[in-house]
DNA sequence: TCTGTATATTCCTTGACAGGAATATACGCG
DNA sequence: CGCGTATATTCCTGTCAAGGAATATACAGA
């Protein structure tokens, strides 16, 4: 799992910008709106979203649409998933640890 | 969602302890051996992991067994699976948007 | 209590990044 | 082409966090 998906969303407006286009798509000035940012900042986030690779770009006019990519929360779903196979196996390397220590 | 479990997953050391962590719990030293990092430097990461609540800590004598924590990671992958049952619907505002202009 | 091992903490420096302000670019329309 | 709208980019500044080095703390055993 690359750290580049986590760094995208560790930022607070950036998780509130993906969380309103996760309703829908949106442009620019919909986004700095709805969440009382100012333009350039919205730009600079939405661009390193799409750098992330967590949304894409729809040229409308003078507009620009941005909508979320699934690709990538499919595959934070099944990386956080994955954790769910463990949890019993830690129980018991704790209980060796605490063993064998 | 709160930004803090991936504030703690976006430093590329830290997301390595969690993916080590996830095999089995281990001490500060077999961490650090194991991801050639300096001891101080992942007792800091354990610690930024333990305050974002995605990991504990089993002291054993001297040692400090690290273990992860299931929670956050089924919230995390709670969170990515709510994002499926937006997609079509995106698309369909997409072409509104395409449309009405 | 002294020693060694395991871990945490502090201080310092440096790089990255976010926000503000200003400006540039893109596009449609008259 | 000139103008207005929508968005991107640049420059600047302050803040924060990571790593290195040194040191402090915790604990077990002789």
């Amino acid at each position: 799992m690359d750290a580049t998906i986590f760094n995208a969303l560790a930022e607070p407006s950036r998780l509130k910008i993906v969380e309103l286009l996760r309703v829908q798509p949106r442009s620019v000035n919909e986004v700095a709106l709805l969440l009382k940012l100012r333009q350039p900042q919205v730009s600079k986030h939405l661009h390193t979203l799409a750098e992330a690779g967590l949304v894409t770009v729809q040229p409308i006019a003078q507009q620009r649409i941005y909508m979320l990519q699934p690709e990538p929360f499919v595959r934070l779903e099944d990386w956080a998933n994955s954790f769910q196979h463990y949890w019993d196996q830690q129980l018991d390397s704790l209980e060796n640890h605490l063993k064998k220590g």
